[in-house]
DNA sequence: CCCCAATCTGAGAACGTTCTCACATTGGAG
DNA sequence: CTCCAATGTGAGAACGTTCTCAGATTGGGG
């Protein structure tokens, strides 16, 4: 009724709130409000009348206001190097569907891997009022961002990497058992040179890329390291030296350097007889390579990947990888991150923070073949 | 200083807000939001006395509380079928890279193209006090709640659908074009025969899978219709007639049928010489299937896809494609959101929705050959 | 018949911000 | 000296919610 004149200019009616159902239903602020929360008493009658004037408004609370007052935002944030990555996408699939269930919507931020920006990105999810954080650090060791987030009491889960010395949940794949028992495939199938080819975060400290790396290997868990000392570990129950000449740590962000690396993998007086290529990109990079020279997979060299991306499966050879549950991870993170929000962001359970493991299984396809 | 026995307790340390900064400054709350606002007079000794205060405090302005006054969040949101779909993905990694220069998050929710939870999406969303909301909408009929959404004022754009008969802004690829190019690519290489394979969303009246192609092909924007239409519109430009069985549509839900499809019309008594896949999925289910069956591409069938994804190239022979520029379109899509934001969401510029068509970029590789 | 517990309701505070308004205090022009 | 504009400041309202508290009304047990 009453349609003004100018009913042009509508667009400035706002949705009903609280008290337009109060008042519609002829009681207070505060006893709508009850009867909303399912709180204390209110008579049956009245009950019904509030029910009655939200269906009738189409009321939906405020949850700004809600926020406000309450401080639960029902928000989490998701804070990774590039949302348009596959792994990074299935993860936040996965952390979608766990928010879902719990009334919960997600903001994503990307870094790039720079360090700035995941500060920057935790700020601002703190302002937000978030309820918790779910993040895969650029940095395993600068993580002071990251302990300012939970001294605020907000809960934080890191994804794919573990922060060293820090009470902060976090949830791996077993990227080290992982690629010692695919290196370990390899060694049973006759296979003395194996080459271990790596993708490193350009922040990386290059003492990682040359020399020592077994040394520079130690510390925290980061899917990097991990898969080298994976292969490390596996050569080593096998009685087999590692050669430094069949190790390659390349910044993922070089794709010409990858090629590079395998090149000159292949041009060894010795080369391998099997590539473990550690992360999807160096995959890539040897698969093209490979084919470009006509080198045949699994006939004069066997190749076996991580990570199982589609074309792994339309290319022929259909390529053997190790498969990290990238959906699942995220399930998990964010089942991890509603428990921790559940129990009011209790941080005393396990000073070292829980560790969630979750198993990469080994699919054997066709691009590895015994050692001739 | 004073740091209280139980400094185990500590976590109920709150942020700082404008008060303590107030008092620490030695002004009254209005002022400091004056200094940090930066409007009005104030002199120049209070205004460093502030500053000085923000960051002994490191004080950060709380967002909820500063939504609730004034009604913007800096936060706006993604609805999509699928966050872990590349193009959905790469969409969302524009749409971030616009927002972060805007000094705006992004919220994502994912519908799996049910309409259901696309309008509790959007409730919800409206119910964060979102600036606007990017969509790609389940049905381009039924928008009622997207219109809700800009009734209550909240700007929207449509993603890589277009909405009949609503004032909505839209960002599109220019999907009948560049198809309609790619068939007559075909067409001049001699090709009389071209399928078109393509998929449709499961919601999607059963009408067209099957009779009438043309007709039920009209109305409004929506990649699968246009894609259609592309390829009768090129036919008929050349002068040939659409063959009913040279045309296949099936639920992109669907795997077998869609193997099944492709299978029908290679066994067909007059078959094609090429194949047009309108879409990743089917692109890939045709390839997997033609390779399977040992079918040369592209001696003995060509084959051009729809959509660049990374085995493309990875495959012997590299398939040619029409590629959507996904991250493009995302960022498109974000900049008009902003610019509608802007002008403070004036619904009055053009009644039929700005349009904006991105071009699709014909890739031309080693899957299409002249027909024999 | 009285009292207290149980039931029901509304007034009002609080969350942290922005911003309007009113009230000083200047100093220069007339 | 007077007046007014320019400059500087603070009190307090408002956004929409939740929830504490206190007050009112019942009814049953003593």
């Amino acid at each position: 009724m009453a349609t003004e004149p100018g009913s042009r200019e509508r667009p400035k009616r706002s949705r009903p709130n609280i008290n337009d159902v109060a008042k519609r239903a002829g009681v207070s602020r505060a006893t709508a409000s009850r009867v909303l929360g399912g709180y204390g008493y209110s008579s049956q009658e009245v009950i019904e009348r509030v029910n009655q004037a939200v269906r009738e408004l189409g009321y939906e609370p405020d949850r700004i206001a809600r926020t406000m007052r309450s401080g639960k935002s029902d928000v989490i944030g998701f804070v990774c190097a590039d949302i348009s990555d596959a792994f990074f996408s299935a993860a936040m699939r996965g952390i979608c569907d766990v928010a879902l269930r719990e009334g919960s919507q997600v903001i994503v931020m990307n870094t790039d891997d720079r360090g700035s920006q995941e500060r920057q990105a935790t700020k601002v999810l703190l302002s937000h009022k978030v309820d918790g954080i779910i993040i895969t650090p650029v940095s395993v060791r600068e993580h002071g961002h990251i302990d300012a987030v939970t001294r605020a009491g907000v809960p934080v889960v890191s994804l794919d990497r573990q922060l060293s010395d820090s009470g902060i949940d976090s949830v791996v794949a077993d990227n080290e058992a992982a690629t010692a028992a695919a290196i370990d495939h390899l060694i049973g199938l006759g296979h003395r040179r194996v080459a271990f080819l790596g993708s490193v975060q350009p922040e990386e400290p290059p003492a990682l890329r040359i020399g020592k790396v077994r040394a520079s290997v130690a510390g925290p868990s980061r899917p990097s390291h991990d898969r080298v000392r994976g292969y490390l570990r596996a050569l080593s129950a096998a009685g087999l030296h590692p050669d430094r000449d069949l190790i390659a740590l390349v910044p993922h962000d070089e794709p010409k350097r990858r090629m590079h690396a395998v090149q000159t993998m292949l041009e060894l007086e010795d080369p391998p007889t099997a590539l473990f290529t550690a992360d999807s990109y160096m995959t890539k990079s040897a698969f093209s390579l490979l084919s470009e020279r006509g080198i045949a997979i699994p006939g004069d060299i066997s190749l076996l990947g991580f990570d199982d991306l589609e074309w792994t499966t339309l290319v022929r050879p259909r390529i053997s990888v190790v498969v990290q549950p990238s959906y699942e991870m995220g399930r998990a993170a964010a089942e991890q991150l509603f428990a921790q929000i559940g129990r009011n962001a209790a941080p005393d359970t396990d000073p070292r923070g829980r560790r969630t493991v979750v198993p990469a299984r080994f699919l054997e396809r066709d691009s590895v073949a015994p050692s001739p």
